[in-house]
RNA sequence: GGAGGCGUGGCCGAGUGGUCGAAGGCAGCAGCUUGCUAAGCUGUCGUACCCGCAAGGGUACCAUAGGUUCGAAUCCUAUCGCCUCCGCCA
């Protein structure tokens, strides 16, 4: 797997998360109720428990151990069922009790006091039953959250990334009668790349850029954003690089990926998490979140560039020379929020944008669909870009574009509400969310170099850059 | 940092302890009108879950979570968010 992708991976309902975090400090008030809030974590209970078989079946393409909790989530929401009746049939019995007392004309009277002491002892065993059914309905939810989404039908079978299938390769190696560098040498020669200084100043993964290269890596991110605003209908946006937990949940990096994360220090006064974002998708994505959007005004495509912080843990030695793979990267990304008979087309859409951008800058690159085994924990479908990279002699993953189907959107209460002409109000539906990078501007910035360097070890700098790089056409030796 | 205010259904906005899932308006939907015409009238119109073949019945939800009470949109506490004023500051 590599670091870009699976940057697809979620955030959910936005208050019963918060609630989720009371439970842990206040065993014993463990948030009664949640679960039938306004976000419907219920209608993935449904899903599942009516398609167990099926279920079990798909999501044991991505490995057996996914499957696993599914007997556990069936029996629980066997459990929760008796539960919900038990507590319904006794909330009624309560208050057809209490609306009859507030018929008693006289408050004061026997019959009404004989009347509250029945209650009390009603109302007391009720809240029994309505914690015992906020408990196990917390467990489902645990459990749901934790379960990855089904990847789509012509996904191909297997484990890893060995079984990725190559769909298209576009352009060819650039010829070089040399021995081509890495960026890494390259760019340390051309005093553009200086990983002494990072290492000195934040330590491994990282880089600092100087003079050409410094222009180059916001050349690029800036001819990236004009391409998708101009030419492909995307909105810009600007958003936080810290979000709360919530909003990771939403996106679905939390629960399970929390150690990829960079959590923010110093926030123990506030009752959330703050962490720094691994990726636009994960703000962007939960933009709309907790909103009612109506269908005139989808699809939603956005465009953002930010910063991305990834822990990297599980990486130890690997891609520790250059900036392949760094804790801090900047990345121009994608998002769409469509309907959901849209989103395929939008998918491959949404692909071929992060294509045009490579085609422009005239590197070689190949496309991928994933197999089950590698796609991230979110996605249905993903496609990457590998772009070729002469000092590794090899292709790399440089953007990853995936649909999520109504995963996310369940989790982020992403809805919308169908205008079904003579049909009157139609019920509102979860929308479908996509996104790619396009691209990952450090790596693309390692393609250019690598492509572009010239034996006298300059760099040419593609014609559509140029006009991004105050008419620059050679990156020469930094004086 | 100090002081205060606010948070109701897609939107606006009533509602300060009982019959309120919640007035009214807008938007939407259905129908009727077609000399009030970029209109009018009538009706309809929240979400989720549970039971049920269905018809239908039930429960919960007025930022979130606790609490008080026989009973909470309404009272108390905490949290989240927004707004205003003062101070500070890029």
């Amino acid at each position: 797997m590599c670091a870009l992708s699976h940057d697809g991976c979620g955030r959910g309902y936005t208050e019963r998360r918060e609630c989720r975090r009371l439970r842990e400090p206040t065993l014993d008030t463990a948030c009664v109720g949640g679960f039938t809030s306004a976000t419907n974590a219920m209608l993935d209970l449904r899903y599942v428990i009516e398609n167990l078989d099926s279920v079990r079946v798909s999501l044991g393409r991505r490995g057996a151990a996914w499957a696993a909790p599914l007997d556990e989530i069936s029996a629980l929401a066997q459990r929760r069922r008796e539960a919900i009746m038990a507590s319904e049939k006794l909330a009624k019995e309560l208050n057809d009790a209490t609306a009859a007392m507030a018929k008693i004309a006289d408050k004061k009277g026997a019959e009404f006091t004989a009347a509250r002491e029945k209650n009390r002892a009603l109302g007391d065993e009720r809240k029994q039953f309505e914690r015992a059914q906020a408990e196990v309905e917390l467990d489902i939810s645990d459990l749901l959250l934790s379960i990855p989404n089904e990847p789509a039908a012509d996904v191909p079978d297997g484990a890893d990334e060995e079984h990725n299938v190559v769909v298209k390769t576009w352009g060819a190696a650039p010829k070089m009668d040399f021995t081509p560098k890495d960026h890494h040498d390259l760019g340390t020669a051309l005093g553009i790349l200086d990983f002494e200084r990072s290492g000195r100043l934040s330590g491994p993964r990282f880089a600092v850029l100087w003079g050409a290269g410094a222009m180059l890596e916001r050349a690029l991110a800036q001819f990236m954003l004009d391409v998708h605003v101009t030419e492909h209908g995307y909105t810009e946006v600007y958003t936080p690089y810290l979000v709360k937990d919530s909003a990771l949940y939403g996106t679905g990096n939390l629960p399970k990926f929390g150690d990829q994360l960079f959590k923010i220090a110093g926030t123990d006064e506030r009752a959330y998490d703050l962490y720094l974002i691994p990726t636009a998708e994960v703000p962007v994505t939960n933009l709309h979140g907790d909103e009612l959007l109506t269908e005139a005004e989808l699809p939603k495509k956005y465009v953002a560039f930010t910063p991305c912080f990834r822990a990297e843990a599980g990486a130890a030695g690997r891609d520790t020379r250059g900036m392949i793979r760094q804790h801090q990267f900047d990345k121009v990304e994608v998002v769409q929020l469509v309907r959901p008979e849209d989103s395929e087309a939008a998918h491959e859409a949404l692909t071929r944008n992060a294509e045009t951008i490579l085609e422009k800058l005239g590197l070689h690159y190949r496309r991928m669909l994933l197999c089950a085994g590698d796609m991230g924990f979110s996605s249905k479908k993903t496609y990457d870009l590998e772009v070729w990279l002469p000092g590794q002699q090899r292709f790399r993953e440089i953007s990853s574009c995936s649909n999520f189907g109504d995963f996310q959107a369940r989790r982020a209460a992403l809805r919308y509400r169908p205008s079904e002409e003579g049909k009157g109000k139609a019920k509102p539906r979860f929308v479908h969310t996509l996104n790619g990078s396009a691209l990952a501007v450090g790596r693309t910035l390692v393609a250019v170099l690598e492509q572009y360097q010239q034996e006298d070890g300059t760099v040419l700098i593609p014609e559509v850059l140029r006009p991004y790089c105050r008419g620059l056409e050679r990156i020469t030796a930094r004086t």
